[in-house]
DNA sequence: CATGAATGAGAATTCATTCAT
DNA sequence: GATGAATGAATTCTCATTCAT
């Protein structure tokens, strides 16, 4: 699978710095509901925007308190976004991308569905690329997003040399097409974010031509 | 030409809602003295601590309000900002482009020249990218951003389409495409930003081979 | 007797502001529970520091409902830490006070006995220091702590008197005495409660010699 | 000499995490004014209530603004409060002491003017006995302020163990000395900060000779 | 031209307390 | 009796910007 969530894995773990795993219903009620609203305003107006004041109001709650009181802090709610993108992520690309029996049908699943999904969740992907564009700085939880970022990518590239060296794909430095690839992507995410109006699945299929061209054997 | 700046030409100024022109030596001297630092300040530690202060600090100078006294206010410098990375940008990758007499040439001196760039100028790319990414919500700097960010695909696209109709390439869409090259190329601007040892120079020819096995003709 | 308790006297209730009085075992029992939670926290991370939501966590408490269910209030609780500490000296120091047959035995039984008290039960009076020292502004209940330390020292003063009236004395203001012993012992318990390695034993014993030799007839 | 101002002595020290020197006479004043207003209002209604608003209100400022412009912090700003009282303390007290020929006689004047103090400038010695209480926990400012505590006791004591060496005083603990003669002043001052009418110069005297007699020849 | 002081809005976060269940 | 969720005021602090000198 060239796409998995690292961060959704660990949700019921306790390690972190931050977040206690919510114990009640309406406490994991109250902060999807928060995270949700989180996701929207990040893509709408930018993380800079992205206040727990606007949050709250986003989110129909009266006071910014509330915020505070179901996350441990801005990193520990920043930290779910990504984590519920990821979430959501996974479960659309995942089942796509594994229903395919060879690499290069892989690859294009993966192009394919993270597009198509831009297209099903339109504020999920814009707002994952604004959190983790603040993986700038020396406290933890940007490191945290800069490793997470890197993860991905890394994934990527794995698949790709385990599928070369099967001999499925072509020569090239996987790791590089990896990046390439996750830059392609996320470049259409930022031009529809910013208002584009694109054909989104049009577009993964010409990516994904693109990328095909670039893997495939002489 | 597959990169020019666009808000680099107009310096003596299009009557934007903000700058001033700029009169005297001391003047744009100081200017350009705080755009360095900014540039600086934004790369090393992210758009969201470049402010006044700290952009102040790392230019010696005193107070901030010197920075208010020489812009209009921070959309100014931000333009002021990519204005100057466009500048050096254009600087560097033009003459590179325009020695090839190929299409595909210049598509590699593209891609080859925007990665040596970020060799010799590592503050500068980061520092674009950065701003650029606050090209999300309604405030019209915002919107000229966004614009800014279409502007450079939409160039590399065009020059693609003629290319591409002069016989030079083969069948692909050319907008998508330029995003993908500009994706590529800030995916690995973005990794290094965040402290990745990464060989840019190999890295480039890497992209620059990927990106013509996509692109040439069947 | 030269301390003793007077709000833990009148447990069952002068019809303050607050406390209603406890009807069911179980109610003593958390009440006791959050006090002792309290004099922990207070002694150990300052008055400043100890909010319902430590208490509670010291106490294993889920919330910091369960305190204001239990307390009128945080004035409520910081005059039962008082009680509390006040009860404990009491039941510690009486007893060894009230065996000495002279005055000067009481007066070094008092210091000597205060100090002990002080290595029996490390967080009491600590605690009470910290209380107390908010007995500053208008509100009443920090009026009511400004006056339970006048009455500490009063009460030592009383004794001081009628053991001098008796003979048993030389010639010194017995209220400016009383000040004395009160400051001199609450500065051992406050370096003590900073971390200073002391001999609380042998510094008692020191200072009764002190006062021994400052309240001897000449 | 038997106090002496150790804070105030760093005042053009840069060495400490936070507070720049002042660079300007405006500076200097509105720092001073803040600082004079702090004692104020630590003094009325304690160190919990000593909020930047009502330090605010109190100095006639309009924003809690001023005053985070001025001082790094609120570690800062009791920094300068626990200075400027060390600074006063010093200027009236340190002549008073130096005139002495006599160790008794400097034991007497630094007692006698220590509260003459007191009565002259009635805030001072109460504020700083408020933030001097905080210095509990652990952050560095706390650590700071129990190790300014340490130090106005001990050098109290050293002044002593020097006297008695040369055999102008009986035998006892200097430390433990030390430590009863901050506090019985300390308890004076509290008593005089909680409301408490006491006429401070004849305390004083009394005081005075309550230590003469502990620490006076057999 | 330049500066430092001031401003006021707004940021995240904490707190004691209330309330429905 | 007990709990966890909610509340809203208050806290320290930062920010871009303005203004008098």
């Amino acid at each position: 699978m060239l796409m998995q969530a690292k961060i959704s894995a660990d949700e019921q773990d306790s390690g972190g710095p931050a977040a206690a795993p919510p114990r009640t219903f309406t406490e994991a009620a109250r902060r999807a509901q928060i995270v949700d609203a989180a996701i929207e305003v990040i893509a709408d107006e930018g993380y800079a925007k992205a206040t727990y004041a606007r949050i709250a109001r986003r989110a129909g709650l009266s006071s910014t308190g509330m915020i505070s009181y179901h996350f441990a802090g801005k990193a520990d709610l920043m930290r779910e976004v990504v984590a519920e993108v990821m979430r959501v992520a996974d479960g659309y690309m995942r089942p796509r991308i594994e229903a395919q029996p060879t690499a290069a049908g892989r690859l294009r699943a993966h192009i394919e569905s993270n597009l198509e999904l831009l297209g099903a969740h339109p504020k999920h992907l814009p707002a994952l690329l604004q959190v983790l564009a603040q993986a700038r700085g020396d406290e933890p939880w940007q490191q945290e997003f800069a490793a997470e970022m890197g993860g991905l990518v890394d994934r990527v590239a794995e698949a790709l040399a385990r599928a070369q060296e099967a001999g499925e794909f072509g020569d090239f430095d996987p790791w590089v097409m990896a990046m390439a690839i996750r830059g392609a992507v996320d470049a259409v995410v930022s031009r529809v974010a910013g208002g584009a109006a694109i054909d989104v699945a049009a577009c993964g299929r010409e990516l994904a031509d693109l990328f095909d061209r670039a893997t495939r054997k002489a």
